[in-house]
DNA sequence: GCCGATTTGTCCGTATGTATC
DNA sequence: CGATACATACGGACAAATCGG
């Protein structure tokens, strides 16, 4: 993130995280905070923004801004971004596995079309992977992928990260993510792929993904083990 | 909302939804959205940068604002905002009763301090209740309120709305809340408590809410009916 | 391939309003 | 009442990406 509003993010972000300014304390003032960063208080205000939005400080008129931060919430999910599974793994420290379970072309059916969202018609790619963490298979992932924009998914990519792949070899930039959480009664499927242990229902994802040109490339359902399944967000009261 | 972003906001969104802007169509450019509203181009900046947030649209540089909404998304429990049962049955149409189970106060213990967040030794008030959609048992909310900041909750303020007893009566207003999203097996009060017809399992949220004091008063836990239940969020790449 | 028009993205400096202390 | 701090808004400047000629 080259930006100043960006930087000046990161930066309270990281003091935030660090413990510099605790739960309930109060960040520098806009005032001090632009003379630090040597720049305009509608830049810091940005940032500080930014912090609102992903739950971390609570601006008060007149008053100041306070840190409402929790050091220890979790994140086994992450806050509201767009992680990949391996990213997701090397942050919280687990053996990460992909095993590609099947991979075809299908045609968009009617039906299909009104789930996903893709155009009726539309060639599909159509990858099934079960996801390993440390050796036990957790998550059930099943991507469909326009294949206009993103052709040639080989087994060998589909093991490795296909968001690589789009992200490196394509060219092609992820921007937004729509997702939905459910829980759902175990299929045969799930059963079958998963190390459910004692449980026969899993927590599904259902995430429709749009690239830089806001056209929607990718359908995914991920089905995840309970235990090991928790996402976070933020909502605010209004809009800012 | 008075501010004129949020009108800007607001008169798109509903445009957006109304369908008089489509499914990968653009919105006006912000030079012509300046002289409509007669404002500065930073001020359409905001409010396009809110539709951004909520995943309405996608600006791309150069080319203009598209539309990625699709108005068959079913927003059951909402995109991320905050809501309270009243107002979601209204928005989906069922009839919406509240039972409640249990009211009382309660020390936090140092096991609780760390699983709510709540100072150790606060006192708390403590309410149970079922929520029933066209007379079917949901949602079972388990509710602890920092008794200093919402004094007086009666059976008749937890069977009406606790939310309308706190924004209206005691004039505290709620800013941010906090959500964590989790699927469990059903607990026996689960089962005794709600329908849960031939499930067995629950999806949870925990939720820590906080006033625009920036003081977290409010932990709760709500195990819903898994089919009754589904949740919206929007994940982008980059801050902005 | 280049240039210019259009459009979004970042940032500044200033003014005014509102809430707190 | 004045000082401080956040909130909204303006108008201008320049950068970066896109697109058509």
């Amino acid at each position: 993130m080259k930006a100043v509003y960006g930087q000046i993010y990161e930066a309270l972000l990281d003091q935030i995280q660090g413990g510099d300014y605790p739960y309930q304390s109060f960040i520098p003032s806009e005032a001090e905070l632009c003379e630090l960063y040597a720049c305009s208080h509608n830049t810091v205000r940005r940032a500080v923004r930014l912090l609102t939005q992903e739950g971390y400080v609570q601006p008060i008129n007149g008053k100041g801004v306070r840190v409402i931060y929790l050091p220890s919430e979790r994140e086994d999910f992450s806050m509201g971004g767009i992680e990949t599974f391996k990213e997701a793994a090397r942050r919280n420290n687990f053996e990460a596995v992909t095993k590609v379970v099947s991979l075809g072309h299908e045609m968009v059916s009617k039906a299909f079309a009104l789930e996903s969202g893709f155009p009726e018609g539309s060639d599909v790619t159509h990858v099934e992977r079960v996801r390993l963490m440390d050796g036990r298979a957790r998550i059930l992932d099943r991507n469909w992928y326009l294949t206009g924009l993103v052709p040639d998914i080989t087994p060998e990519v589909a093991a490795d990260s296909i968001y690589a792949y789009i992200e490196g070899t394509l060219g092609m930039r992820v921007t937004t993510s729509k997702r939905t959480f459910l829980a759902e009664k175990a299929r045969r499927a799930d059963r079958e792929l998963l190390d459910l242990g004692g449980y026969d229902f899993v927590a599904v994802v259902v995430n429709h993904t749009f690239n830089d040109d806001g056209v929607m490339f990718e359908y995914t359902q991920s089905r995840h083990h309970p235990e090991h399944f928790s996402f976070t967000t933020v909502a605010l009261r209004d809009q800012r």
